[in-house]
DNA sequence: TGAAGGATTTGT
DNA sequence: CAAATCCTTCAC
């Protein structure tokens, strides 16, 4: 079954004002786009997220606020991009009321196939080319530039409801989400946040 | 001012 | 399992 289709509403940013752990199951099945300055869009399937919340010790805003999770802290629909271990970038979407930190980390995207015209191989190897945080924003070409970006239509990035079809097969297949522990973190490992569609074939590895 | 370490990925 | 690689955070 592919959730791919028609491009659905843009998701404006009062639909972020919940807390991370409600909006990060919601974002799957939901589409991430991106308009690179040449004009030229990737499209992708979210497919995988995690949420980090408030007395999350894993959670960059969990100590205090600091020059770089201070728009964890602001309104949501904005945009939370960071550097993670000097080489790869990690898109977060900020979450909750203004004041409350938290955020859902984009962990794999199932990019839309362009010209893939059925090309059995083409297509896994897509599969795993936003499989991972980091490799996301590399295929995305996002990085700190992309921080605190207000999410909205027609700019550098926004993001799109569910399909009609999408949302109704999620709804009726109990399995189709499954949520489970976070991954690579040395803290609140136990907490059972991170959630993906159970049959995607691009979700991370581990 | 310095040192430790990280919400990752890749290759040995 | 360790390297790559650099920015952030916290300690002194």
């Amino acid at each position: 079954m592919q959730f791919i289709s028609e491009p659905a509403p843009a998701i404006a940013p009062d639909w972020f004002a919940r807390p991370s752990t409600q909006v990060a199951p919601d974002l799957l099945g939901c589409t991430l786009v991106r308009q690179l300055p040449s004009g030229a869009v990737i499209r992708g399937l979210i497919v995988e997220t995690e949420a980090y919340a408030p007395g999350d010790p894993a959670c960059h805003a969990y100590r205090r606020q600091t020059q770089r999770n201070a728009v964890m802290f602001g309104p949501a629909g904005l945009t939370y991009v960071y550097l993670i271990y000097g080489i790869y970038h990690c898109l977060n979407l900020v979450t909750d009321g203004d004041g409350v930190p938290s955020a859902v980390l984009l962990r794999a995207l199932q990019l839309e196939a362009v010209s893939a015209g059925g090309d059995r191989a083409a297509t896994q190897k897509l599969d795993r080319v936003a499989a991972g945080p980091g490799k996301l924003c590399r295929a995305l070409q996002i990085d700190q530039t992309l921080n605190a970006h207000a999410l909205r239509p027609n700019t550098a990035l926004w993001v799109e409801h569910r399909s009609p079809d999408c949302d109704r097969a999620l709804a009726q297949m109990p399995d189709a989400i499954t949520q489970t522990t976070r991954i690579g973190l040395t803290q609140g490992v136990e907490l059972p946040w991170r959630w993906y569609l159970t049959q995607s074939k691009a979700v991370s590895k581990r």
